[in-house]
DNA sequence: CAGTCGTGGAA
DNA sequence: TTTCCAAGACT
């Protein structure tokens, strides 16, 4: 009473979502829009994927569109969508996808890409391309460990996880329909076997569950302890001329927030700036005032305090950077910088 | 390989 | 309030 894909394929016949980038039964399927998709879904959740999709596609309709843009157009319409390097790697991607004349219809040729890994690469092939391969997302690694009763933690459990999903690709069930198989497992992941409290009595491949017979499929997959984040701190300058404009500077391409658009300030780092030193930081000598409050972001790795000066600018000139209006301006930033306008907000 | 790299919603 | 987490990739 093992698992069969034929289960898995009848309940997505079903129940599966109707989502923007997925096409219906029959309908013809865009390389481009299923890669779009698939870079933004990561780490990223389909609520917010959603409306954000829509409007990339809307202002990037092809994969041609998207290479022939500046880099601040890009960056522009993924700012608040986080993990930016997958924006610069989208962006070279489609360059390189458009030079080429087409989307590799392999995964080896998928993975070579930039921002394209081993999951993505798996995804869009089998999707787009009907490769008899399995992507393992989140989704993927949970019902596998609970299926299997994989109770080592990961990410150590990965490998065995991974070769767990290939297995599924000997039934000739699933070989028939990669595509549909990859999205079914996501779909079950999503809406059945979820991470808490998950419907076993919805679920198709109930009766085959290792995790269920022995009753922990609420406690896989393990998970490893992550360490604590730290705390830091940045003080931040923002710069008005008459027209209301604040001064925005483009950050580094590398590393975090690497190629978007910033309010000047400090480094961030643990212990908090003194008045004076963070002062050596504005991006012009002005009339600085503290603004009140502190503006709090939480990143993957470490929480972030920030505090605010700001000035009329007296003079504009040797002043690097861009000036924009703060409802342009909150368009284009990442949201950690949002938090600075909001902050400000009684300012400006 | 373990660390880096965002964000917002849910519990 | 804090923690967890979501269709991971890159170094």
């Amino acid at each position: 009473m093992s698992p069969s894909a034929a289960d898995l394929l009848a309940w997505y016949d079903r129940h599966r979502r109707v989502l923007p980038w997925r096409a219906a039964p029959g309908e013809a399927r865009d390389p481009y829009r299923i890669w779009l998709s698939e870079v933004m879904l990561q780490q990223t959740t389909v609520a917010a994927v959603g409306p954000r999709y829509a409007r990339f596609l809307q202002r990037f309709p092809t994969v041609g569109a998207l290479a022939a843009a500046d880099w601040a157009e890009v960056a522009e319409e993924w700012a608040g969508l986080g993990y930016y390097a997958r924006a610069r790697n989208l962006h070279a991607c489609a360059k390189a996808v458009a030079a080429a004349g087409g989307f590799p219809r392999n995964t080896e040729g998928l993975a070579a890409l930039p921002g394209i890994g081993p999951y993505t690469a798996a995804a869009v092939g089998a999707i787009a391309f009907d490769a008899p391969v399995v992507p393992v997302d989140g989704n993927v690694e949970r019902v596998m460990a609970r299926i299997h009763g994989v109770e080592a933690p990961l990410p150590g459990a990965k490998p065995i996880l991974t070769a767990h999903a290939a297995a599924c690709m000997e039934d000739p069930v699933a070989r028939a329909r990669p595509g549909d198989f990859a999205q079914a497992l996501f779909d079950l992941g999503a809406t059945v076997c979820t991470p808490r409290n998950p419907a076993c009595a919805l679920c198709p491949w109930r009766e085959g569950c290792a995790a269920h017979r022995a009753g922990i499929q609420a406690e896989l997959p393990r998970k490893s302890p992550k360490p604590a984040r730290p705390l830091r701190h940045g003080v931040h300058f923002l710069l008005r001329d008459d027209a209301g404009r604040v001064l925005l500077r483009r950050r580094p391409e590398k590393g975090l927030l690497g190629g978007m658009l910033e309010v000047p300030g400090t480094p961030w780092r643990a212990d908090p700036w003194p008045e004076t030193e963070a002062l050596d930081h504005a991006p012009s000598t002005a009339a600085w005032r503290p603004v009140e409050g502190i503006a709090r972001h939480g990143f993957t790795h470490f929480e972030l305090e920030m505090r605010l000066y700001a000035a009329p600018a007296v003079t504009m000139a040797a002043v690097a950077g861009e000036w924009m209006l703060p409802s342009a301006a909150r368009g284009a930033l990442p949201s950690v910088m949002r938090r600075l306008l909001d902050l400000a907000g009684a300012v400006v």
